[in-house]
RNA sequence: GGAGGGAUGGCCGAGCGGUCAAAGGCAGCAGACUGUAAAUCUGCCGACGUACGUCUACGCAGGUUCGAAUCCUGCUCCCUCCA
């Protein structure tokens, strides 16, 4: 590799597939390329699945590329088959209007946008697919596609082969895949899609077509699909998604998704979702036994540095320490989940079954009721035995606040709010 | 168009008139062991109630029956074979 790009890529392990690899390396060894990557918007919130993505276009700017984001606000319209048994329920312009706002937040930390030939700029394909002209669209570019090739598309024979209907509207999703690289082309002089592996299918049909209009060389890469050394995909857990904006995720969950990283996923992860050097990395990897503990640390710091900033993971650390390596501290400043009991409320007392519930640490009453059998509910660290137990003021005692606790990992505060 | 098979809890999958809140597996949660890891072992795993209990749930809508996930009718969706 000659290229500092190509280089990192390779030796941190974003490099699944590439159409020409060679090539592009050198074109990227011979100065700027800008390059994109495409993401739906599905969601109002992307999850750790996409980070490795946003990693991408870190790098592509570090390296001094020039990364276009490109937020589906049209093709989200019509739906990626890609990867999915049956079709999708289409979302309207609002909702999709609403998750590009709430997503493209994320982008900036990790990297710069604004006019600049280095920044990075924020497109959204609605603006040139809404506007397509049918007749128009199908004369200049449906004749470079053959539907013997689209159907041979994997997104396409598994739902043929497993009678699942496609629709004529999904069909066309790769046609509009492949016209963004062509107009972002033309636009930017883009010449790099990158995607995860499952848009493969997707990224060399736009290849195709701008080789065939352009006539005009680009390329495609793909990263791999990241799973844990276990099998599970990154970032699937029964709380749900690894999210990563603030609100549907606090910092402190997401720096303990990080360090709760297995051993073995350590180094892979170091490289992948954090910037460290990876001299620094290779030192960080080889600990051995409780002490690679340290590395899952600097692990969440950086990982959780990188989406939500410095001050997110310095609450989140302090969190982390008061919780699990000092005992009785003074937990008022934790950023946990909170309940805050009025005095009306603890004259009358309040079922320790409902605090469990109110402050989510379980889905229900009666969960909660199980993990009290189980030994796994605690109260300032003394297990909870009696699950008819009532929190009054007196349980404060001379305290503001009480930790409630399920399990050794999630915990919740309770305050006594003071009437005048 | 014809013939047959199927739809069960987050997923897979048994049950085929009462003993069914529904076997078993996976996933998940808790406990033990550890290192906030993995592996292993143990317990839990619809909601509500302190509890004998009540409610909701086996594709949808009706029906038969003292009693239905299980039988009947209609509907919807899926699969297999034949044309």
């Amino acid at each position: 590799m000659k290229s500092e790009f190509l280089t990192i890529l390779n030796d941190r392990g974003f490099i699944h597939q590439a159409t020409d690899l060679e090539a592009l390396d050198a074109c990227m060894g011979e100065g700027s390329v800008a390059a994109y990557i495409g993401f739906d918007a599905t969601a109002t919130s992307f999850h750790v699945g996409s980070l490795i993505q946003i990693m991408v276009l870190y790098w592509l700017q570090k390296t001094g590329n020039h990364p276009l984001v490109l937020i589906g606000g049209g093709t989200t319209k019509i739906g990626d088959p890609t990867g999915k048994d049956e079709s999708r329920k289409l979302l309207n312009d609002n909702e999709i209007q609403e998750n590009i706002k709430s997503l493209s937040k994320v982008f900036e930390r990790a990297i710069a946008f604004g006019k600049g030939p280095k920044d990075a700029i924020l497109l959204n394909n609605a603006d040139w697919l809404d506007t397509l002209n049918y007749s128009t669209f199908l004369r200049e570019y449906g004749t470079h596609f053959t539907i013997n090739r689209m159907l041979s598309f994997e997104s396409v024979r598994l739902r043929l082969e497993r009678e699942h209907p496609m629709t004529f509207l999904e069909f066309n999703y790769m046609l509009l895949q492949a016209y963004d690289f062509l107009e972002l082309y033309k636009r930017y002089g883009c010449l790099l899609q990158i995607g995860g592996s499952d848009q493969w299918g997707n990224i060399i049909n736009g290849v195709e077509l701008v080789r065939r209009v352009a006539h005009k060389t680009v390329f495609g890469l793909t990263t791999p699909l990241i799973t844990t050394s276990s099998g599970a995909k990154m970032g699937k857990t029964s709380q749900g998604a690894i999210w990563l904006n603030a609100d549907l995720l606090s910092p402190y969950d997401y720096w303990q998704f990080w360090r709760n990283t297995e051993d073995q996923d350590v180094g892979r992860f170091l490289r992948l979702f954090t910037t460290l050097s990876l001299d620094e990395i290779k030192r960080l990897e080889a600990l051995e036994g409780a002490e690679i503990n340290e590395a899952k640390k600097i692990l969440a710091d950086a990982a959780t540095a990188f989406i939500h900033g410095e001050e997110a993971v310095k609450e989140a650390r302090a969190t982390a320490q008061k919780l699990f390596e000092s005992s009785g501290a003074n937990l008022e400043e934790a950023s946990l989940p909170t309940l805050s009991l009025s005095e009306g409320e603890l004259e009358k007392g309040m079922s320790i079954l409902d605090v469990f519930h109110r402050l989510g640490l379980t889905a229900s009453k009666g969960e909660a009721r199980r993990l009290i059998e189980a030994g796994g509910a605690r109260l300032n660290d003394v297990p909870i035995k009696d699950a008819l137990l009532t929190l009054t003021v007196a349980s404060f005692e001379s305290k503001t606040a009480l930790k409630l606790s399920a399990g050794k990992k999630r915990h919740g505060l309770v305050k006594k709010l003071t009437n005048f």
